[in-house]
DNA sequence: ATCGTTCATCGTAATTTAACGATTTATGTG
DNA sequence: CACATAAATCGTTAAATTACGATGAACGAT
């Protein structure tokens, strides 16, 4: 195992690394990673969400908020109800952002 | 915008929502990502991965743990310096994950 | 055997996160 | 206009995270 290449050449980009950090961090819960799957296959109202994550109401719509602020899901309100979806583009950038690091 | 897709063939997978989020929730730092994109590129000695992140020693040995603890770094001690270096295969499965939620 | 280097661990403080029940908001309906 | 419904927000509590300096442990070299 060779160490100590050397670090001269590398150069940090302050902006992806927290345009990679905040996507990451909004899926890096159980909760949430279930609610991208489900929005993976369709479209749903919160009330459906609530029932497929045994978690209280305002829970739920806590850990959509966070997925929306991170650009992961959208949301398009149509009072008293609200469709949620995904976003596949920012899927696909955090596996570009990926691929910049080890991954295919 | 169609709403209220049938929920009823979601099958949900515990253990890959958790795999991915334990995967993610040890992306999600800024510091972290930086770690992960130097050792994209190099195998490096711990200290010259603090010498790049301008935080003190021990919270970068921690931000490293977490890393290793996610089983995306391995460290190959060699006393007293630890060669640290990317696992691209973890990077891999990460992608993978993600393919089946809306990634390519 | 002592010293220096490198990294991990400990103890601590400040901040953030996660979860809940209760309440509020914003509609469409009777 | 009053009501029902769906979702967001509020207030609170418990737990986890982040960061640091100080200390400890493990080796190689002198």
């Amino acid at each position: 195992m060779e160490c100590l290449q050397s670090l001269a050449d590398f150069q940090f980009n302050e902006t992806e690394e927290k345009e990679l950090a905040a996507y990451a961090k909004a899926i890096g819960h159980p909760a949430r990673v279930r609610l991208l799957r489900i929005l993976a296959g369709r479209v749903c109202l919160g009330s459906d969400l609530v029932g497929q994550l045994g978690l209280a109401q305002s829970t739920v719509s806590e850990h959509l908020r966070i997925l929306r602020k991170a650009g992961l899901v959208h949301a398009e309100v149509k009072h008293p109800k609200t469709c949620f979806s995904l976003r596949p583009e920012a899927i696909q950038r955090v596996q570009q952002l990926l691929a910049d690091i080890g991954g295919v």
